[in-house]
DNA sequence: ATGTCC
């Protein structure tokens, strides 16, 4: 990263001031290491992304940001549709809902040891994953309307998983405002047969234990202890967000002029809110985050039948299920006024800090859990959000360790077999449909997992609870 | 991320 555009705020927040087109100003929040090592197109896009119309306050960039479609992976920006904001199609990104789940299992790691690689082998074969798997059901029309309406409480309503599951699923497993007649039939068609499949890339299913307490009141809220087997689910909206992406895309792209809005790049194209278009890919966009909702709870339901048959005394309920790939109506003081602002998260996790009226009560004390999703060989995070955090990035936090490297570089320095005979001996056991897949997601292809975790709690975006290291992992 | 290029 060029350092010279860049006003250190304190150790952990530098500001790109407005200037040229910028109606606001960019904050990036990470240590002196993470910023140095940052690609300086983060820079470039983000301060793209804080000229576009109708933005509030300032764009904010995560501590695991990387260059992305048009914003950056790791971005949030804030549209005020009363004001002329916009809602873009690269904001949110291509994986509609991307987000991770994680559940309790109520075993811990002794309970594993003994069955590991039965437990690999199984949840390998019983969870369909990469590029262009088919899972256990296929939706016929009527099916896929009320799966885009209903999310997870479809997919509870036909017996994947139970009602309990509900309340720790942001919105309640069930996005309001869905518009099935605004996704396409081809989308629709692609996700036919890809419900309940993990799909590619850096998505996987996880099992984790719990290596290191942060907090330890936090912790207890949570139901998190030093040991505990936890499960960990990263997946999305598979072939219907992605056509869904590219649709809109398109679309806005052709109709920016119209709407007078200049695009310093293609990949920023954006539709007012207020615009039927904008309401179109708003309609599109909830349906395939109910998708992914109802996604993440086909694989829950499959892992549990898994479980049932390998380690029959496990019990999985979920701890939170939250995304990452957004675009929400929200309010939020700016300058001490409430606004109703349509937040953008791309590659970055809402995190809502204590007395939240939308946490389930059992959190509301804590902050909503925060789940940061490392790599298979390093750790994963669970953290809480913070009063603090809600004031300084919308509620927001980091939602990964971020790539430090293309998949392309990756997969040229490393061999996926080799990667996953050095994990089995260090004790994590990965299972994969692609061996160049795995390469791609090497570990050290991202950053330090451990140091952008800091880095968002030092930030005041979020606090640590708690370190997972992976078990078992099945990679896309 | 993605029927990894309609």
């Amino acid at each position: 990263m060029d350092m010279h555009r860049l006003e250190a705020l304190n150790d952990y927040s530098w500001r790109i001031p407005r200037q040229g087109a910028m109606r606001v100003p960019a904050v990036i929040f990470a240590s002196g290491a993470l910023i140095e090592a940052m690609d300086d197109k983060v820079c470039e896009q983000a301060s793209r992304v804080a000229a576009l119309p109708g933005i509030v306050e300032a764009v904010y960039v995560m501590p695991d940001a990387h260059w992305g479609y048009g914003f950056p992976i790791g971005g949030v920006a804030a549209f005020d549709a009363e004001a002329g904001g916009v809602v873009s199609a690269g904001g949110v990104g291509f994986d509609i809902s991307c987000g991770v789940r994680m559940l309790h299992t109520g075993l811990v790691a002794d309970d594993i040891l003994g069955v590991q690689p039965a437990l690999a082998d199984a949840l390998f074969r019983d969870i369909p994953a990469g590029v262009g798997s088919h899972g256990v059901l296929r939706l016929g029309a009527k099916a896929m309307e009320a799966m885009l309406r209903g999310g997870a409480r479809w997919a509870v309503e036909q017996g994947f998983g139970t009602p309990e599951d509900l309340p720790f699923i942001e919105e309640h497993g069930c996005l309001d405002g869905a518009d099935p007649a605004a996704v396409s039939v081809q989308a629709k068609r692609r996700q036919r047969d890809e419900m309940g499949t993990l799909g590619s890339g850096n998505h996987y299913l996880e099992v984790q234990r719990v290596v290191q307490i942060f907090d330890n009141d936090l912790a207890q809220a949570f139901g998190v202890h030093l040991g505990d087997i936890k499960l960990s689910i990263h997946c999305g909206s598979r072939g219907l967000g992605h056509q869904i992406g590219t649709e809109f895309l398109r679309r806005m792209a052709v109709a920016a002029a119209d709407f007078g809005i200049h695009l310093a790049d293609r990949e920023l194209a954006c539709a007012p809110i207020a615009a039927d278009l904008g309401q179109e890919y708003l309609g599109a966009m909830r349906a395939a985050g109910n998708c992914a909702l109802a996604n993440r709870q086909i694989i829950t339901s499959l892992a549990r039948e898994t479980f049932a048959r390998v380690l029959p005394k496990a019990r999985l309920s979920l701890l939170f299920d939250v995304s990452h790939n957004t675009c929400k109506r929200e309010t939020h003081s700016v300058d001490g006024r409430p606004r109703q602002l349509y937040v953008h998260r791309k590659g970055a996790t809402r995190a809502f800090g204590p007395g939240h009226p939308s946490l389930p009560p059992v959190y509301r004390a804590a902050g909503q859990p925060v789940m940061i999703g490392g790599t298979m060989g390093t750790a994963s995070y669970l953290l809480a959000g913070t009063v603090m955090g809600m004031a300084r990035a919308f509620g927001s936090a980091c939602h990964g360790a971020g790539r430090a490297m293309s998949r392309r570089q990756a997969a040229r320095l490393w061999s996926g077999e080799r990667l996953r005979d050095e994990l089995a001996a260090r004790g994590v056991l990965i299972r994969s449909p692609s061996w160049r897949g795995v390469a791609e997601e090497a570990p050290a292809a991202y950053k330090d997992v451990d140091a952008v975790a800091e880095a968002a709690e030092r930030a005041g975006l979020a606090q640590r609870v708690a370190r997972l290291q992976p078990m078992v992992c099945i990679k896309g």
